[in-house]
DNA sequence: TTGGCAAAAGAGATCGATCTCATTGGGTGT
DNA sequence: ACACCCAATGAGATCGATCTCTTTTGCCAA
């Protein structure tokens, strides 16, 4: 009320610094600050005082003065290279939870799978000091801006995706083994002429071959692929393999393509869900039954599966555990762990009802 | 190589402060920082030797720092209900872009509907001391902790949902329009028995009144269709009305539960994704084909609804759009605009053929 | 009464970048 | 030759919380 105009009147002026309870409470700054922190030794008395300073002025501490002392941000950042599928989403929900029941916060940037954006979304990060990075790298080869430059020492834990040449830990999934393992359902099943159509960088177009700067989950599917291929003593047919940029339109494209070849697969192991969604929309237009005239297979699991029919049988990792483990990975090297580690989690292959049995071979 | 063992050696030690520069350089921090920062007067000489030195040493800046001093952080916090859904996500999208092109970061963080993790996020928000905040708040009435304290100026911007007793700028969709047109759209088409599934909170279970603290866009919805009944002149059936928490077994019994009723409405508005989810699950167990049995209408477009058969008519809302609005609104009180702003966009009725017409009434 | 000692509280430095306000120097005009 | 001015740079304060290192206070025993 009768404030006689000093600085800050505890109104709307200015949020209450430190300084200003402890005028408040008629105590030095040390000791508010012990009074509010809880350490050192401060009468019972004056601790209420100051917290009662501290509530009359809704005083809330400033995070960048604490963390420019004290070195620590409790913030890890997160950088993946598209927030919008199940399989990441998940993920950042295991992130989430991890991290904050560890007491850190999670600073969660989008690239859409670009290099650029990766490069600053890396820097500003470093710049807001976080304790930790957790990275899916959107490159295979430009991955200067992901080690750390000198001392500048916020630890890195690649996820989803490794980098062959750069010593960083990672937490990925066993996509060899799911791929190989769809490969061999298909074949199980009397299939013979299978499909690929494997989901790259969105600015991608479509193409038969593998793009010079292929990320190794994508990869790993494929040689999986191919080891399912080899084990059936198939050969590769190029025309049934299609690299597409995860992007609905290019994902259509690329899955017509392959369903306009003759002979056409009659069987598809799709890389993502872009490019799952891309071959049913593919098969409808050309009246494709799945599940009789096309098997289908895809990567992770989404809600709409389960209303989808036929119930399409996917591969299903484990997005939320995946997370929970970088996570935890990424905090042991923050508090100082120098042992490297790569984590690899299995999938599973579910197999619902979009794989066909042929007869005939 | 032979450095004398100084605090730092530029290897791997910390990171380069701009001492360390200005003392590579020769030069005073001052001077070093206005080579940098690029403002007052240097020579040419000068800014290159600086700048080779920044170079030499890795020098990034300290964000928590300058933010200190500037008293900015150039970051916006944004809390949302549940990143997981293609409202918020698409929604995200444009707020991420618009910030990002403003020069603002995102901080996003997720509360799954839940009031004490918001208040929670809120407050590490303004600990780290975003310049705004853009909340989707998960109550109508536990809301003591968006307007900021007195003094915390960070600006608040609602999205999506308002708050009726508090003057807080918002961003929302014409959700009662949205609503009554999805109603009117049944009636035309002859249906007098309509269902409502309006999702809340995950928390919830489910019942036919409506929870005591349910979010706008959801009264508004509901209120949309009562509006739409009263259009026809049509009584409500209680029993036709069902909120559910946004969780798929919730969804899913809400939606059974719905659909046992006798007689059984012949027509169903899907609140949101979920709930459009577990209308379709119900829907299958019992045998009712959509667009013929059953007629449905949902919220929110979504990718794989471009592959569902049949295609389902959805109410689409202007998700990236209302993502950039709400950061230009928000961006604009950041820049001290006072004058108080609710942006409300038309959303757009698609009717694809989920809704069948029924000759005999 | 006074020494001694522990408990409680205060003073001041620190983190790193930025910015205001000097201060230095070289040059020019008369 | 001297004053003056401007370009270029440096010194030091500032942002706010924390923490170490004093300093003060209070209490008890001798």
């Amino acid at each position: 009320m009768g404030d006689s105009g000093g600085a800050r009147d505890g109104r709307t002026r200015k949020a209450a610094r430190l300084i200003d309870v402890a005028r408040l409470a008629d105590v030095s700054r040390a000791t508010a600050a012990r009074a509010l922190g809880g350490y050192g030794v401060v009468t019972q008395e004056t601790r209420e005082k100051v917290a009662e300073a501290a509530k009359a002025l809704d005083y809330r501490v400033n995070d960048l003065a604490r963390s420019m002392r004290s070195g620590k941000t409790l913030t890890i950042g997160v950088v993946v290279a598209d927030i919008s599928n199940s399989f990441t989403l998940n993920s950042i929900r295991g992130i989430i939870d991890a991290s904050g029941s560890a007491g850190y916060q999670s600073l969660v940037l989008n690239t859409d799978g670009d290099v650029r954006r990766e490069r600053e979304a890396v820097r500003v990060l470093r710049e807001k000091r976080v304790d930790g990075l957790l990275i899916v790298p959107a490159s295979r080869l430009d991955v200067g801006h992901l080690a750390g430059g000198r001392g500048h020492g916020a630890p890195v834990v690649l996820f989803d995706r490794f980098i062959d040449d750069l010593p960083l830990d990672s937490v990925v999934t066993a996509d060899f083994e799911a791929s190989r393992a769809a490969v061999n359902l298909f074949v199980e099943h009397g299939h013979r002429r299978i499909g690929l159509l494997l989901g790259t960088a969105a600015h991608h177009g479509h193409q038969d071959s593998e793009p010079h700067d292929t990320v190794s989950a994508v990869r790993e599917r494929a040689r999986g692929a191919l080891a399912g291929f080899a084990d059936a003593g198939l050969a590769v047919n190029p025309s049934w393999v299609r690299y597409a940029g995860s992007v609905a339109p290019t994902a259509l494209a690329a899955a017509r393509h392959l369903l306009s070849q003759s002979p056409r697969p009659t069987a598809i192991l799709a890389g993502n869900e872009e490019m799952l969604l891309g071959a049913l929309a593919a098969a409808e237009e050309i009246g494709l039954a799945i599940g009789r005239d096309l098997s289908l297979i895809g990567f992770d699991d989404a809600p709409w599966l389960a209303v989808f029919r036929p119930p399409l049988s996917v591969i299903q990792r484990p997005t939320y555990e995946l997370g929970r483990r970088a996570v935890s990975l990424l905090l042991s090297k923050v508090g100082g762990n120098r042992r490297s580690e790569s984590i690899v989690l299995p999938a599973t292959l579910i197999n619902r009802a979009s794989v066909a049995s042929i007869s005939d071979h």
